[in-house]
DNA sequence: AAGCGGGCTTGCATGCCTGCAATGAATGCC
DNA sequence: GGCATTCATTGCAGGCATGCAAGCCCGCTT
């Protein structure tokens, strides 16, 4: 005599499922965002819906599984239930006083490949206990969904719910080999051959003056990567614009004019606000940041005998 | 390089476990409200704990589960989580058609006693599918968190959540047993010694009106339960206000005077509003609502010769 | 003070769930 | 038209979480 309710949805995990299937549409991929087999997707979900009774997909041949009304209703109600462990989750690590775990850094390939890289090292010697996880990835990974617990972006932040400094401008400016020599110094390019972005990239500062500034068939090698750019410069391939702190550095380039006022950008550390009190978030701004802002020269280009002049 | 979120709380289960130690205060108890073992209840908080690196309870010796502000907040989530669910649950029940599963219905002790039974068992034989519950209790279980599917009830439903029809008027009346000569007929309970409800019993009609209308010293036997009064009417102990559905049906019982017009209950039978397209929650209310309503003239009391005069 | 009881903690064997791998089916592409 | 790819489905074996049972600690009672 029991009053329990009876729960057809006993199993709050089923949720997820189900909420991995709609995004997904198909059982694999499902599978592979939830990280586990497909078989076992497939038999999970078989099961909820004979438990409850109800069709949550229909199957088109080919895997595509579209879900049912049902089926989106479960799927909106696990949507909630996500932000609602989401934020959960960053509430109860904002507690975390440990100087241990996994630390989630994302930041741009450039900043990775100059400047990063070795202050990480540092922050390990320091830190043994914390493993540092580098994602490198041009796309802004969401800190809110927390795909990542720190970030290193060249913008400044706009949503209120982040929380982090100002670690420094960064100063661009056009770059070429040093065995190039310059052939039309009236040139922003000095008269090279450009080296640019994809067609395809917009919205990024850099891009947009490399596009308004040189025509399109003096561009002769094109890249979303902003590394790949700098091995072509390095190759003597054209002149590119760089962020000095990744021209600066390298003893076989030398900058064609001085860095561009109207291209200064801002690099920001950032993480979310419910996580500016974890002990190792907290450790990694302090040390990190520190190690970040002693080489504040070198973001806004002053180091180079250039601009001394 | 994967983006995924770095989430502790991957097992949202976690999350049902927090709420239920939060609720219960100890292990041993919310073991037995989840169904499973101490020892599971004992390891998994031990696991999450670890995982998120922050203490979710505060141990007092003797047993005492007490939140800490992050286990607090844990289970605040995992409360709103549940509620989540429960809605689910009655709404995606509410889409089964299927004749089978199980149902789990609810009435007072009387109701199942005397009227319920029958009915139950015709509609058994009508869906030999469905697996019935009869959940006798004389707390009103709430339907919202669906710790029954149908209700029987003595009121009007207030909550708009609720559907349901009415299935009769239910008249009460004094009832002695045939071999207990009357002897003061201008008492209402013809001068016998009365039955009545325990002293602790309050806001319900029946009861406060004995206690109106006998002193206190001529109440010879108390009990919450009606049956257990109906029983002691029959021993001839004395004489019991009852429901004339309970009291009419008994040969050795008689009326002492009228039905009481003051008394007048209702008879409800109700489902979540949610759960009233659900197949088995349907043929209920057709057929065992269908077999109440026949028996209307019972619950109304006018069945007795005495109303005949 | 000693016995008792409730609840937490831990070792051990079982069983279910899971991952793996093979099969089958359908679509798109060359 | 055949091949390659993607996806669903099912058999099978291993591992991990679970339930069971015993041990332990603490507070309460007599």
């Amino acid at each position: 005599m029991n009053a329990y309710p009876l729960q057809m949805l006993d199993d709050w995990n089923d949720l997820k499922l189900v909420l991995a299937v709609a995004r997904e549409g198909a059982l694999t991929r499902a599978a592979t965002s939830l990280q586990i087999d497909h078989s076992t997707v497939y038999r999970r979900l078989k099961a909820v819906e004979q438990r409850l009774g109800t069709r949550l997909f229909e199957r088109s041949p080919g895997g595509d599984y579209c879900p049912t009304p049902a089926g989106a209703q479960v799927a909106a109600a696990a949507e909630r239930i996500e932000a609602e462990t989401q934020t959960l989750d960053r509430a109860v690590s904002g507690r975390d006083q440990r100087l241990s775990g996994r630390l989630k850094v994302t930041s741009s390939e450039t900043l990775a490949y100059r400047m990063l890289t070795p202050e990480i090292a540092r922050f390990r010697a320091a830190n043994p206990g914390i493993q540092v996880e580098l994602a490198v990835d041009n796309r802004v990974l969401s800190l809110s969904r927390r795909e990542a617990d720190i970030a290193l972006r060249p913008i400044r932040p706009r949503e209120n719910e982040l929380w982090g400094r100002k670690i420094a401008d960064v100063a661009w400016a056009i770059y070429a080999a040093k065995s190039l020599a310059p052939t039309d110094p009236a040139d922003p390019f000095g008269g090279h051959p450009v080296i640019g972005w994809g067609e395809e990239v917009n919205n990024i500062g850099a891009a947009d003056w490399v596009n308004r500034s040189a025509s399109s068939e003096r561009i002769v090698f094109r890249s979303s990567s902003l590394v790949n750019q700098f091995v072509a410069v390095r190759a003597g391939m054209g002149a590119a614009l760089l962020p000095c702190y990744l021209g600066d550095g390298e003893p076989d380039l030398q900058r064609i004019g001085y860095p561009l006022s109207d291209l200064r950008g801002e690099m920001w550390i950032v993480t979310h606000s419910d996580l500016r009190t974890t002990a190792r978030v907290r450790a990694f701004f302090d040390l990190v940041g520190e190690g970040l802002l002693a080489k504040r020269a070198m973001f806004e280009g002053l180091t180079d005998t250039i601009t001394d002049k």
